[in-house]
DNA sequence: CCGGTCTCCCGAGCTAACTTGGGGTCTACA
DNA sequence: TGTAGACCCCAAGTTAGCTCGGGAGACCGG
């Protein structure tokens, strides 16, 4: 059923290039492919999903060992439930932080696009939204921010 | 009132480090900070926020490049609105994928988590989510994927 | 069965984003 | 006033993550 294909067909699927490909194989991201006859390698479905899987990531900008990890959670099923648990929680921390930048950004980008509908050139204020104290991770023993920021204006 | 601080303290502050900031200045990030009569960089809240968001951004996967036209919305208020716009609103699209791609690989990762704390061993879907085709710009002529996946289990 | 395209492997090359080294200067504190 | 610890600058080095080149073999439509 699951009909296989060659690298190139893959690339195209995932957006991404032949050498990329085994360039992952090199290092241990995708599997080392079956080979056909003529010693090219065969893909099916799974692999298609999991390289697609490796360009959103990164796409999002997460590292290869990030990656790495995010794949093990999915290749070792047996692990014990407390190590899978650490390492999803682990992730799911980090991607919480994100989400929240994230969409502050997105609110502050958001508000200038509709600014600009309304015809009025938008003061952007993306620094101080993405610099945020509420946001920041950082151990924060600098000069004090000043705290009377971000008043919401309109 | 804003008081200037050094080099230093500006890296301890936005949890960084003194080279870098220094790199960031000699590509244009940061801008050429004003000197001490000794010739030593001085920074305000200024710069401090702005040197957070630039790690903000980075930390979010974002490349320099990227980060630079963030900061030009925000340094040349007298742009058209039109171009403003234009850079606002593709960056909010990006943003909104992204924010698409992580809130479900958030969800995935909660699963797991919570499955843990029942006790079972949770088994681990984040490559399907986040390879979801719907989640999918890339242009896909590849041999299709079977259209049956993801039927939400539990 | 032939030409064009794909794939093989390998190593070297490349870009982004820092990071390190080294030799000299400035500043703060005792 | 002297010295430890920032800070100065520059160039070179490092790491991650690809990307390219080249010569040889595989595959496929005509």
């Amino acid at each position: 059923m699951t009909a296989e294909f060659s690298i190139g067909r893959l690339a195209k699927a995932a957006g991404t290039s032949v050498q990329t490909i085994r360039h992952y194989e090199r290092i241990g991201l995708m599997p080392t492919a079956p080979r056909s006859d003529g010693n090219q390698r065969l893909y099916d479905q799974a692999s298609r999903q999991r390289l697609i899987f490796i360009r959103h990531a990164r796409e999002l900008g997460f590292s290869l060992e990030a990656i790495r990890e995010l794949l093990d959670l999915s290749d070792r099923p047996e692990q014990s439930c407390a190590s899978v648990d650490a390492i999803a929680r682990r992730n799911l921390e980090a991607v919480e932080q994100r989400l929240l930048r994230l969409s502050a950004l997105r609110q502050e980008l958001a508000r200038m696009v509709d600014q600009c509908r309304g015809g009025r050139v938008a003061d952007c204020r993306v620094i101080e939204i993405l610099s945020d104290h509420a946001l920041c991770l950082v151990d924060d023993h600098a000069p004090a921010p000043d705290h009377g920021e971000l008043p919401r204006p309109v």
